[in-house]
RNA sequence: GCCAGAGUAGCUCAGGGGUAGAGCAGAGGACUCAUAAGCCUUUGGUCGCAGGUUCAAUUCCUGCCUCUGGCACCA
């Protein structure tokens, strides 16, 4: 058994409610651990909470609470939230928990024996009323403190400091030999900028007791307790420790916990995933700490960006947030998930807009799987009664659908943690099956008999197809997936990666019932709302297809995505939004349809049954722009407008992504 | 101020010395298996500004303008 794949998210500091930010890592990580189990390897997924400090402290005596009542009462919250995330961590860590707070004393101990540490005085201003120190950024243009601090006294304090000079150019070499440690790239080259032009100073890491006693006392002085850096860093190893890792173990001889033993090292990690806030403690301090306690570093830094709303910072005061509960709520976990990995590489900052939010909803998660999934399991269970059919030669196009290419190069995607660029592929399977439906029109093959091996196999390449998708987004959208092999009528779990080769799905199952996946909640209500007709119809079908239709709630979306049948459902006399109604085969076509239903021309005289500007003389583009050749062949080919040595080919040029890294 | 990075279609972004690319948005069309979904076609650009190198610059160089990030107070 190999040594588990270990990723961590930050510990989020427990002063209040999880909101976006907080999501969005603990997603990222979810959808890599998942991943990577569905790779076959083991994993570690472990998040948890920060829960010492000064505002904590200062807040559970606002609510006349004792600390660990307070922290006891959020923790319960922050522990549902992970569960509402459809989050597989392993382990939950909380920094009041006994197994994390005797790891830090081991620690402390041990490095204070080896005389890492090393007690001075710190003279600064103090606010009484704000019980901290001031800095000179808290300073006035006028050199005085604000009045909000109350009274600021000067203070003199002794407290204890981390030797971390002599590390500096160790750390720098390291980095430099080793461009996978701070990912993204740019991320890397802060942290370098920043090593090699400024000299590090000993880091404090305490504070007297008498003045915050809610930490963990150092165990050589119990005058103290320890500040954030040798109390949060220190969980992703307090966990290991506790589980009897035997790294740990060899590092930490005094620890004496009530340890498994285990034979699997967990540490060091394979990833942490944290915020670019926290990128100095992670990149600069925790390395110096493990290289002082002699354990190796973790593997990565996966830094991701913030997200903003609507192009501004996310801010309680300014109202401007997203609710995380109300959205999945909504719409959904996985709708969630996708729409927060979709959106962004992880890097740059994100920008939540609701409309690109339902936008993504509707055309990429309701439209494009959703509806393919209906549709492909839709036409199995019309034209084969839901049974599989007999593989046959005409499968061989299954392969044009999910390309032999497509799973290594998704799996490389997953396991470089390129999660936008896996989904754009997985996407693009999608698309591919939706004109591949278009392209061989097994609806009509079904009305000609000597088809039927024919639509033997478009069938059954388009219900593989959607077979291999599940499982290709099992660690992304796990609940969506899974829905997709419950209506496939398989018994197993999507979450194995090796499922989506091609061709597991058996001649002669027979598939479950087909549902919406993903129900599109928008587009046809928009409709509806400008055509009584189509609003008819709609209300007809939905209550024929979908068993149990949700209530409907209000709002509308204001981006329907067929513009051009809300024009012409909104012109009164023009009975054009009947086209598509009529042309479902409920009725008769309409025996005269206007001319300007289908076409653009309305142009008078122009003769009915004409369509499309090309047909129509009168209409036809008078511009030469419109049938502007597109030449696309390799210049170099043919003569050439220069001299000197033929260029090179420029017409082979890849298509480009829509993220940039 | 210092150090990076970026300015390309309405939007989000790829690209890169030789006719400018994708997705979305916009326009037109054909179809009916499907969640009014899906499919096909298509309009948009002096590639931030000014110089320079070059037969040729959006691409390389220089300068300028604008924006973003980082520069250890803090999660």
């Amino acid at each position: 058994m190999s040594k588990p794949f270990y990723i961590t998210t930050a510990i989020d500091y427990v002063n209040g409610q999880p909101h976006l930010g907080h999501a969005y890592e603990k997603i990222l990580t979810d959808v890599i651990a998942r991943a990577r189990r569905s790779l076959g390897e083991p994993v570690f997924f472990l998040t948890g909470l920060d829960e010492h400090g000064q505002k904590v402290q200062q807040a559970a005596i606002r609510e006349n609470k004792a600390p660990q009542t307070y922290c006891d009462e959020l923790a319960a919250d922050w522990k549902a939230f992970a569960g509402t995330l459809n989050l597989t961590n392993d382990d939950f860590v909380r920094t009041t928990e006994l197994r994390h707070k005797q790891t830090v004393q081991a620690i402390l101990a041990k490095l204070h024996a080896a005389g890492h540490f090393y007690q001075s005085e710190y003279r600064g201003f103090y606010s009484q009323k704000e019980e901290t120190f001031l800095t000179e950024k808290d300073r006035q243009p006028d050199g005085k403190f604000d009045p909000s601090f109350g009274e600021v006294v000067e203070l003199v304090e002794n407290n204890y400091y981390f030797k971390l000079k002599d590390h500096q150019q160790w750390l720098i070499d390291y980095i430099e030999a080793n461009p996978e440690f701070i990912q993204p790239d740019y991320r890397r080259n802060e942290v370098l900028g920043f090593l090699k032009n400024n000299t590090l100073e000993d880091l404090c890491i305490t504070r007297p007791a008498a003045r915050l006693n809610w930490g963990i006392p150092l165990p050589f002085d119990p005058a103290y307790v320890t500040y954030v850096w040798f109390d949060a860093l220190v969980n992703y190893i307090s966990v290991p420790a506790a589980l009897g890792d035997p790294t740990l173990a060899t590092a930490l001889p005094d620890l004496k916990l009530e340890a498994q033993n285990s034979k699997q090292s967990l540490w060091p990690a394979d990833a942490h995933v944290i915020g670019k806030d926290i990128l100095k403690f992670h990149a600069v301090y925790w390395p110096i700490m493990l290289k002082a306690m002699g354990l190796p570093l973790p593997k990565q830094l996966l830094v991701h960006g913030w997200w903003q709303k609507d192009g501004a910072k996310i801010s309680k005061s300014t109202g401007n947030i997203v609710e995380p509960l109300e959205v999945i709520a909504e719409w959904g976990v996985d709708a969630f998930r996708y729409y927060v990995v979709r959106e962004l590489s992880i890097g740059p900052d994100g920008n939540w807009t609701d409309d690109g939010f339902k936008v993504r909803y509707d055309s990429e998660l309701a439209n494009g799987l959703g509806n393919l999934l209906n549709r492909s399991l839709s036409m199995l269970k019309k034209y084969r009664n839901g049974i599989v059919p007999a593989p046959s030669a005409f499968q061989k196009d299954g392969t044009a659908l999910v390309d032999v290419d497509d799973i290594p190069r998704i799996e490389a995607d997953l396991r470089a943690h390129q999660l936008q660029d896996a989904l754009v592929k997985i996407w693009n399977i999608v698309t591919r099956a939706n004109q591949y439906i278009q392209r061989t029109e097994p609806f009509k093959m079904a009305k000609v008999p000597e088809k039927a091996a024919e639509l033997d196999a478009v069938l059954y390449n388009l219900v593989e197809t959607c077979r291999v998708l599940a499982v290709l987004l099992w660690p992304f959208i796990p609940g969506a997936s899974e829905k997709i092999y419950a209506q496939l009528g398989l018994k197993d779990s999507p979450a194995k990666f090796s499922d989506a080769a091609w061709g597991k799905l058996s001649a002669g199952h027979t598939i479950g019932e087909p549902a919406a996946l993903f129900l599109a909640k928008i587009s046809c209500r928009s409709r509806a709302r400008r055509s009584p007709v189509v609003a008819a119809e709609v209300t007809r079908r939905t209550s024929r297809r979908i068993s149990n239709p949700p209530p409907y709630v209000g709002g509308y979306f204001d981006n329907c995505s067929s513009n051009r049948l809300r024009k012409k459902s909104a012109d009164p006399k023009a009975g054009a939004c009947l086209k598509p109604v009529y042309s479902r085969g409920v009725t008769s076509p309409p025996p005269t349809a206007p001319h300007s239903a289908a076409s653009s021309c309305r142009r008078d005289g122009c003769a009915p049954g004409r369509r499309g500007r090309a047909r129509c003389t009168r209409c036809a583009p008078s511009d030469a722009s419109r049938s502007r050749p597109r030449d696309t062949s390799c210049r170099s080919s043919g003569s050439s407008p220069w001299r000197g040595p033929a260029p090179a080919c420029r017409s082979s040029r890849t298509s480009g992504s829509t993220t940039r890294r």
